[in-house]
DNA sequence: GTCTATAAACAGATAGAC
DNA sequence: GTCTATCTGTTTATAGAC
């Protein structure tokens, strides 16, 4: 949550190449304030369209600031990249899978239930959260156009997630957790999620919806989960039968 | 596929207000050029980052054509969207789910049979097609981002598209095509295909693949298919049932 | 229908006062 | 650490020659 200030090595000799590590407390909430704001609206709008003056304006923050405190803007867009591996990170890390060395010990029906229990924990934490929103749109936007800062987000958040639910599945399947099939369908499953963040403006308008409201998630969890359940079902049913 | 030259109402008056609607040859393919590229660029970089330089260069077309053609930049990005709910129109209309009058004559195991290929079919045609990339990375923007041209593509593609797959639904299971639970479910199976174009930089380096050739769209072709069939047997079996 | 030339606004970066 | 002022390059749009 706080790596906002991992020191950026500024493109050329910029007035931060000095300056300590901890920065003041003003400091530090100019930057914080910054990458709030970018990571708004960098997800927005994308890199190249968002102007480091649109930024500065709505951090109420001088334009030179941007330059002072990250060394640019792509340093910014890095910090915003840290920012969000850093937040989804920690919030994931207890929201849907609970801790990661007992995985082992669970029994397959253990694992099953506790993997229902992550796509929707995934779902409620993805489609409900306000502050997910902005952080999605950042997310989504570096898979369709990667940047440097890609390498951040896979290597920092979604790998790692990832391989850990394919080990879930493969403890509730006994399937080889590495395996390309294995691999396919946990994405494919969490992909039914992601559509309602990506396609959103098609999810609304086609139900008649204003907003995904907490009554709404249900409904969206509702289906995910039992979509879950089935698949999940024939997979630890037979498992060559197609 | 060719409603491209729609007149564009320009902002200004410009030099396009007295042509005429057909164009000769050679402003045909000028049109056609422009749309081609610029469909490509807006999907890889956005609206605002994609600079009418950049589109007339690669289209081997000067920049003062923009404005005569098109009426300016957004005219070009309104004939992109119309270029593209013409062209999936057409191929999904053929690819996805055959004749739509004959819909209400089919039997629940036909019309369930009918939507599974219809997923089949749609990530084959998604995710194979090497002329779709551009077209997915177009649509994907204006789902998050929606500019005018989003009315284009929901009211004249995505929406009948939608709703005539629900309507398929409903026949296969009984339930009511524009349920509030038919639009979700449905939405959710076709959001796993969806993945794996919006999410292809993750897929990718996850898998191990360089890219999603013939044989890749085939595993994963093989698991959406596996769980359709397994909601769509979760629902033509007890309804009250979850 | 296509071109050159240019206008007017805006981009990111930085120097230097405080 | 924050500010103003400015430099340099790029943006879209357009006027007018051909």
């Amino acid at each position: 949550m706080l790596l906002v200030m991992t020191d950026t090595q500024a493109p050329s000799a910029g007035p931060d190449s000095g300056r300590t590590l901890e920065g003041s407390a003003a400091g530090e909430k100019t930057r914080a304030n910054l990458v709030r704001v970018a990571l708004d609206l960098f997800g927005r709008k994308g890199y190249d369209a968002t102007s480091t003056r649109d930024i500065a304006g709505a951090a109420n923050v001088n334009i030179a600031g941007i330059a002072y405190h990250f060394g640019g803007k792509a340093g910014l867009h890095r910090a915003c990249g840290e920012l969000v591996a850093s937040f989804m990170g920690d919030r994931l890390e207890t929201l849907v899978a609970g801790d990661p060395v007992a995985d082992a010990a669970l029994t397959p029906d253990q694992a099953a239930e506790r993997f229902e229990a992550a796509v929707c924990g995934f779902a409620r934490f993805v489609l409900a959260q306000r502050e997910v929103e902005a952080i999605a749109r950042f997310m989504v936007r570096e898979q369709m156009d990667p940047s440097p800062t890609f390498e951040i987000l896979y290597g920092g958040l979604i790998e790692p997630r990832h391989r850990r639910l394919c080990r879930l599945w493969g403890r509730a399947t006994g399937e080889d957790p590495e395996s390309e099939g294995v691999i396919i369908t946990v994405s494919a499953l969490f992909g039914q999620v992601m559509f309602f963040r990506v396609g959103r403006a098609t999810a609304l308008r086609r139900l008649g919806w204003a907003t995904i409201d907490e009554s709404n998630v249900e409904k969206i969890v509702a289906a995910v989960g039992e979509a879950t359940r089935a698949v999940l079902a024939v997979h630890r049913a037979g498992k060559g039968e197609v």
